[in-house]
DNA sequence: CGGCTGATTGATCCCGGTCAAATGAGGTGG
DNA sequence: CCACCTCATTTGACCGGGATCAATCAGCCG
């Protein structure tokens, strides 16, 4: 098990994750890697891990892959409400509710653990530094959450674009996948569209205008951001709302 | 003290709203309406509780007023990213973070209730269904954050204010404060706006627009919803994300 | 009565949507 | 290896929903 090593193992990146939401010890890192090597799953590009309305019993930790969370209209207007990026917990917690609100879909081959509901409230139990840790990510995606809204409502294409950019490369950054200034971004242009409310035509067109300005290179599915902060700026994007945890 | 008749007192709403979430034992009941009563507080209307940046370190209770969360931009443009109705909670678990991320001020004359971090945690810790019920709060908001997101990004401007009306309806009626097909919005139009990411002037005629269409009235801040099928039909609302507690 | 805040109306402009088509880039089977 | 299909990106032309700017109107309060 390569787990033994420095590296983390196929559970990398969420250890790092959860070490930058709370310092983990040597046993509550044993603890999560252990409940983590007990549900190793995997999963195809477009598959739906779960969709609106199911039942949920699990919690799910993304060891590598995209996914995202959407919302459909009946007239087939979709939004994604959010990336779920290698790290990051689908849903914990979730299994309190009745059902789910929305669909999670993946958009790139994914790895993940998944942790049933009894063993996950075993672990919390018996761990008080992975429950907050785990409070932490429902907090912060619901911090996260809000920042689109405003996105979403206030920002104009250009800007909006720009800050979704930001924030993913920031996003990827705490667990070790941005690799210079050039980050993943897997998904397709009609995804981006669906995420920042813009119709796929419009979306290409501010991608180009980010091109035209020198801020981004985004090719072969990979994006560059050669100067962040100018980005950041053209983004109108404060920080504060993903740094919730750095100062504790 | 009027609690111990069968209308809850002050802490009415909240009982209410956390009986919706998990049903209460009566000592249950009983240990939240403590805790609530130790620390009952009054703002005017106006008033920030909390402005984004600063530490939390207590959880906030609406026992009855109008609040919202918003955030603003460098240039002024703010976004209001949802509201506080009476018998819901300000940032139950946000201690955990090091900072809030958002503001927090009141629309209306505000009653709530503050229980300190310390004695929260003493009170979750004492008791399972309350922890539950907090828990559960702060998914459901995570939901509506959710469906605005939807809302601001996929609905235009008619089906995006009628859609923010059935929320408002539909999450008032649980704590008894839908008065047969009316309630109270004591709001702005300038905040409606800001919640529905329109100017005010469209805002404006969007109210105008759907009042000609017989679908609601609104004069001295009540808000009268003839037929809610049909606003919802409008608004394409789609009930699941409230309902997330019901089935259960 | 004057000042203030909030609601309403009018006129004009432009950002971003829609429709339609072209170009590219894999992927697959013959 | 090429014809063909599919899916993603890109471009062009046009249109309209909603923003912006600027008044006006209506309550309310001192």
């Amino acid at each position: 098990m390569r787990s033994h090593g420095t590296d983390g193992g196929v559970a990398q990146a969420v250890l790092r994750r959860f070490n930058a939401l709370r310092p983990l010890s040597e046993e509550d890192a044993a603890a999560l890697e252990h409940a983590i090597l007990e549900g190793l799953l995997r999963a195809g590009p477009g598959e739906d891990l779960i969709a609106e309305g199911d039942p949920v019993d699990s919690v799910r930790l993304v060891l590598s892959g995209w996914l995202f969370r959407h919302k459909t209209l009946e007239d087939g207007r979709r939004q994604i409400v959010n990336f779920i990026l290698p790290g990051e917990t689908c849903d914990s917690h979730a299994y309190l509710l009745s059902s789910i609100d929305h669909s999670i879909t993946t958009a790139t081959p994914v790895a993940y653990a998944e942790i049933k509901r009894a063993r996950f409230e075993q672990l919390m139990a018996a761990n008080s530094t992975l429950a907050e840790a785990f409070m932490c990510e429902t907090l912060l995606n619901s911090a996260i959450q809000r920042e689109w809204i405003v996105n979403l409502g206030r920002r104009a294409a250009f800007e909006r674009v720009a800050h979704l950019f930001c924030e993913i490369f920031e996003r990827l950054r705490p667990v070790g996948l941005v690799d210079g200034n050039s980050c993943a971004l897997p998904v397709t242009q009609t995804d981006l569209a669906d995420a920042t409310g813009l119709s796929v035509v419009h979306l290409n067109r501010t991608i180009q205008e980010l091109r035209a300005c020198g801020l981004i290179v985004l090719k072969d599915r990979t994006l560059t951001i050669g100067d962040l902060e100018a980005l950041k700026n053209a983004a109108m994007y404060s920080p504060g709302y993903l740094r919730l945890y750095q100062a504790k």
